[in-house]
DNA sequence: ATAAACTTTCAGTAATTACTGAAAGTTTAA
DNA sequence: TTAAACTTTCAGTAATTACTGAAAGTTTAT
């Protein structure tokens, strides 16, 4: 493959990783310049990311912030040189415990609070209307902490290499 | 628990469920009538939720008529009443299964079409970028692979029994 | 202190997404 | 066939979210 179909290549897939980044909660440009990391040899300043995605210094700025963030990129800096590089974690397991972390403290936890707060109310027992609402919102309760553990026990870094084990052997 | 207590802190368990929604792509309407007819002891006709809710005819069909499609809620009729009535599914569990499998399709599935697409082109092995990107796209896509099978084993319906079991379990 | 090199902020604007409500469409009954 | 009861559509608008670029801020070297 020669460097122009490379090249249209690469363009094409980090336009399309985008994309599917807004399936997630993600900005497409969060997700693009994720991607860009992702593909990039060597870590890579503003400037350069600013220039690949054809992007204004201030959302650049700013995504690149919230990339550090979620921890899915580090700040790099070499001796001598002031400029601020950006280096993406490129192992995928090690990316998806990550990313399961912050889910998990983001809406899992905010989630949880809400629904201890409602289930812990006492009900009127005679109420149907308010005994579906107990019962709803104690089995999401439930439902909801199982999950906060399950993403527990995937999102501790050193699990990162037996975790592809763990989820084939489902 | 007196009837205006329960009414406040039913609506703002749908109020809060709603904000919850929108950390999920499920927009604030949507998530917002979900929660009404988890809570609700029978099926619920549009202009019940309507006005539940304060939201117009069109916002309420729309977001019923999706809800069908993500199969979270059933349209329901009774011989000689001709309206509609919208039931949710009211398992926590076989609820999440069907996330799991309208999430698998709607995400994982095209990202899974991209991924194939660009790793199966063949690369110039001298160029470290192009290697770097054949290594990414490939380890992503058997990532993407093992999630779409794990994705699967959890979506089958009949499952939804054991799973709490499995994930407890992990 | 001054200036160069770089990063951050933020007011204004653009793009996207969600919502309204009236009109059009559909179904059923008489 | 008409009309009542209901559902769907969609043009216009509101609300939200993302982006730009210039100005302000920071750090380092001299």
């Amino acid at each position: 493959m020669d460097n122009e179909d490379f090249k249209q290549l690469k363009d094409d897939f980090i336009a399309q990783w985008g994309t599917l980044g807004s399936c997630w909660g993600i900005n497409r440009t969060m997700a693009q310049i994720h991607a860009y990391l992702m593909l990039a040899v060597e870590p890579t300043d503003t400037n350069t990311v600013m220039d690949a995605l054809k992007i204004s210094r201030g959302n650049a700025n700013s995504n690149l912030r919230d990339l550090v963030g979620w921890g899915l990129i580090k700040r790099v800096t070499y001796p001598g040189d002031r400029k601020e590089y950006f280096d993406a974690e490129k192992d995928v397991w090690a990316m998806f415990c990550i990313i399961a972390r912050e889910r998990k403290r983001r809406e899992i936890d905010p989630a949880l609070n809400l629904l201890q707060a409602s289930s812990s109310k006492s009900f009127n027992k005679r109420d149907a209307e308010q005994q579906l609402f107990l019962k709803q919102t104690a089995s999401l309760t439930e439902f909801v902490q199982t999950a906060s553990t399950a993403l527990n026990k995937i999102a501790r870094a050193e699990q990162s290499k037996v975790l592809p084990f763990i989820v084939k052997r489902l």
